[in-house]
DNA sequence: CTAATAGTGTCTGTGAGACACTATGGA
DNA sequence: TCCATAGTGTCTCACAGACACTATTAG
C-alpha cells in the first residue's frame, strides 16, 4: 500500500500529504546558445561565492513560490542577459519571440549530491539567441562571458577549469539538442536576426554542428521547403559577393523531410 | 534535516543561501506504456484520497533526499508494478533492463497551481514495457489498470473524467515522445518481449502510430538497418501461417535513416 | 484444398550529394 | 580585371512506397 502516514519519517511519508514532505530546493539554469564569428557559443557567469567560488557556471537561480518553471527561466535570462522570452503552455514548454529568442525546457538534474549543501533539483532551460552585442550579469559585465563550446565540450571544462556543479553534463546535453533539433525542425532560425540569407542560414547550420554544408544543395534545399523561409522583398551585400535576398523565418516549425546532419 | 529559516522573504533571497530558500515538494509521476491487443495502453492507478479521491491518475510518489530522480522513478515502477527499470548516467537521464524496460526522463511540471494543496513540482518519466500479465498497485490489483491511450487522448478523460492533475497533459507528452521517438531509434522493440518477430515488431508501430504498415516494405527496412535486429536462430508460428524467424534487439540505438511514420 | 502470415523481387518517384555553370556585386 | 558569394541545372545513387509473387505453416 501507498499510503503512510506517520509524518517523522522522512523516506516513508504519506504520498500526497501535505503537512509533511522532503523539502527541496528548485533553481533553473539556463544553457544560452547563440553563433558568433562562426562558432556556437554559450553563455557563462563567473561565481562569486561558494560553493565552486571563482569558477565559471550556467547562468541561473531559484524559482520562486509563485511563479511556473518557464517563467523562472524567462525572468532569469531577463536579469542576466536583458533578453525577452515570451513562454506559453504548449506540448512541452516552449515559447518564441517574436524577435526569435526561443526557451524550452531541456531537463530535470536532480543527483542528491549536485550541490554540496543541500538538495537542489534544477530544471535546465536551452535559449537559443541571434548574435549579441555583449553579455551583462545584472550590470557587471566582467563576470560574464561568451564561451565557444568547443573549449568547453570534451574535456567539459573552460580554461582548464571544469564548470561549476554538475554544468558542464547540462550544457553537453542542452547543445547535443540543439544540434539535433536544427534537423528536424527550423529552430534554427532562432539564431539568426530578423532578416538573414540562406548564406547567414548556413552558417548557423555549418557553427553548430561543427561542418562545411554545400551551399549551392543547402540553399536548394531550404528555399525548397515550404514554410521554412518567407522571402522579405530586400537584398544585401553584407557577406560581400553578389546580392543575396533577405528572408525571415516562415510558419513551419516541423521540417518534412529533415535536414541531414552529414556523418563524420 | 534541512530547515527554513526565513519564511517571510521567500521570493527575494539570495540564490545559494543554504539557510533560507523557497520549499518545494519534488515527485516523481510515471507515464508506462505498453502495447496490449493491438493497442497503446497506459497504466493508472486510482487515487484513493483528496484531491481528486477516486479519480485516474498517472503512478508517481514523493523523491526521498538521498535519492536520484531516476532512482525514485525507479523505485515507484517497482512499487506500483513489480518491474524492474535500471538507470545509468548518460546524455540525459535513460535506462534500458536486459529485459527490455525502458525508463528516460520525459520532462518537469511545476505550474503553481497544479496541486491544489502545495507547491509540488513533478518530474515526470517515461517506460515502455512489453506486454505485461496485470497490473498490480502495492497489491491492491483493483487500484490499477492498463487504459487505451486513444480513449484517454484527445478528450484527456477517462471514462469520461479527465485524469487527476495534470496527468492528462503529461501522458499526452509522454505519448508524443514514444511516438516520436520509434521512428528514429530502436526503441520500440522495449515493447517486444525478448524474443519477437518481425510483424510483432510491425504491430508494435502500428498500434503506436495507430497507422497500418505495409508488411513487406517493413520486414525490408527493419531487417536491412544494420544492428537493429539479431536473428536468434529460431522460428515460431505463434501468430499462425509461415514460420517467422525470432530476433532480439540488436545493439543499435539510433536508426538511420529513420522508420518514416505515415502521414494522415 | 484454403487461409494466413513470412519473406523476396521489381518498378517508380523523391530527394540528397556531387559538381559544372551562370549571375552580380566590391576592390 | 579578379574574387567572393548567390543561385540554377544536371547527373547519380539510395531509398520509400506500391505491389506481384513465392514459401510454409494450420486447419
Amino acid at each position: 500500500m501507498i499510503i503512510v502516514r506517520e509524518t517523522t519519517k522522512i523516506g516513508r511519508m504519506s504520498r500526497y500529504d501535505p503537512s509533511a514532505f522532503p523539502p527541496f530546493a528548485v533553481t533553473v539554469d539556463l544553457v544560452v546558445l547563440t553563433v558568433r564569428d562562426h562558432e556556437l557559443c554559450a553563455l557563462l557567469v563567473k561565481r562569486g561565492e561558494a560553493p565552486f567560488q571563482g569558477y565559471w557556471a550556467l547562468p541561473g537561480g531559484f524559482v520562486r513560490l509563485d511563479e511556473g518553471l518557464a517563467e523562472a527561466a524567462s525572468r532569469e535570462l531577463a536579469e542576466e542577459t536583458g533578453l525577452r522570452a515570451q513562454s506559453f503552455p504548449g506540448s512541452l514548454p516552449v515559447g518564441q519571440t517574436p524577435a526569435g529568442v526561443h526557451l524550452e525546457q531541456l531537463a530535470t538534474y536532480g543527483h542528491p549530491q549536485r550541490d554540496p549543501r543541500m538538495r537542489v533539483v534544477s530544471v535546465a532551460h536551452l535559449v537559443l539567441a541571434p548574435d549579441l552585442p555583449s553579455p551583462r550579469a545584472g550590470g557587471d559585465a566582467s563576470s560574464a562571458r561568451w564561451a565557444p563550446v568547443s573549449e568547453l565540450l570534451g574535456e567539459e571544462q573552460c580554461d582548464g577549469v571544469p564548470l561549476a556543479f554538475d554544468h558542464g553534463r547540462i550544457l553537453a546535453d542542452g547543445v547535443e539538442r540543439a544540434r539535433s533539433k536544427i534537423e528536424y525542425s527550423s529552430l534554427a532560425t532562432a539564431f539568426c536576426p530578423p532578416e538573414f540569407t540562406v548564406g547567414e542560414l548556413r552558417r548557423v547550420y555549418e557553427a553548430v554542428w561543427g561542418v562545411v554544408l554545400d551551399p549551392r544543395n543547402f540553399h536548394r534545399k531550404v528555399t525548397g521547403t515550404p514554410g521554412f523561409l518567407l522571402p522579405s522583398g530586400g537584398t544585401t551585400t553584407r557577406q560581400g559577393g553578389r546580392p543575396a535576398q533577405l528572408f525571415t523565418a516562415g510558419g513551419a516549425t516541423l521540417l518534412n523531410p529533415p535536414m541531414l546532419r552529414p556523418e563524420p
